[in-house]
DNA sequence: GGTTGCCCTGGAGTGCGCTCCAGGTTGTTC
DNA sequence: GAACAACCTGGAGCGCACTCCAGGGCAACC
């Protein structure tokens, strides 16, 4: 068959790119909730599971820690009610990642100038 | 006077913004050498030292390890001979940087997505 | 029925980049 | 001359985010 409603841990690796011991760390802390289990105990990965996962790891590849991480998904357990609060908090990342952009390209300019240097003659 | 011709460690701190033991750990893993001293054994940091500290937070903050930045130092340290190959060691760490803004463009529209429901109303 | 493969759990270990600390010296200030 | 401030050294400790490991279950194949 090749429509799996759900995915094994492997497939889970597979198609998110995080380590099983990684998804397991995740579901520990609290980041990943309600994971279906198979009879055998083994964990059962949905769809939405992998676009979730792929948040997460877009928001700790962009300095998320894992302690706000679960604080953000504690408040999405607590119902409709947090929602301001959650949004108030993508939108401070948001402008955090806009100054590690900024940041960024004032690296690329510093890197290029040391870079012209190179390319003619002197050093450090 | 103010026109100190060297830095003590405080002023150092001061303009870089890079603490005390840091600096000193720096110096211990050779990202930062020949650093002159006075006669009581204090470090007096120069103008050119704060400027290369300078760069060295420039590419630590967009990744590059400690590892890297000592074999780029001991490069710059053998002579001109190396220069190739530490211009490499800059274009490739440039290409990082430029993946790292792409990275975060990405991200910033995962945030714009998921705001936009905020603002409206489903939610995960 | 033994081996293989995939998964489970709880807990220990790792690597990185600092950061802190104890104990000591030197120089200035009251 | 006692106290204080700024600095020194070597080495231990820390926080984070994983990552690894031991010991075990269960199903399937040989």
């Amino acid at each position: 068959m090749k429509t799996p409603l759900t995915l094994t841990p492997a497939e889970m690796v597979e198609r998110t790119g995080v380590s099983l011991d990684t998804l397991r760390y995740y579901e520990q802390e609290g980041l990943l909730t309600d994971i279906a289990r198979g009879e055998n105990g083994h964990r059962q990965y949905s769809e939405d599971d992998v676009s979730w996962v792929e948040v997460l790891r877009c928001l700790r590849d962009t300095g998320m820690t894992i302690e706000q991480l679960r604080h953000y998904c504690a408040l999405g357990a607590e119902g409709p009610t947090t929602k301001p609060e959650r949004k108030a908090i993508l939108l401070q990342h948001r402008g955090l990642v806009e100054a590690q952009i900024a940041e960024r390209h004032r690296a690329l300019s510093l890197i290029d100038h040391k870079l012209s240097f190179y390319t003619e003659d002197q050093d450090r």
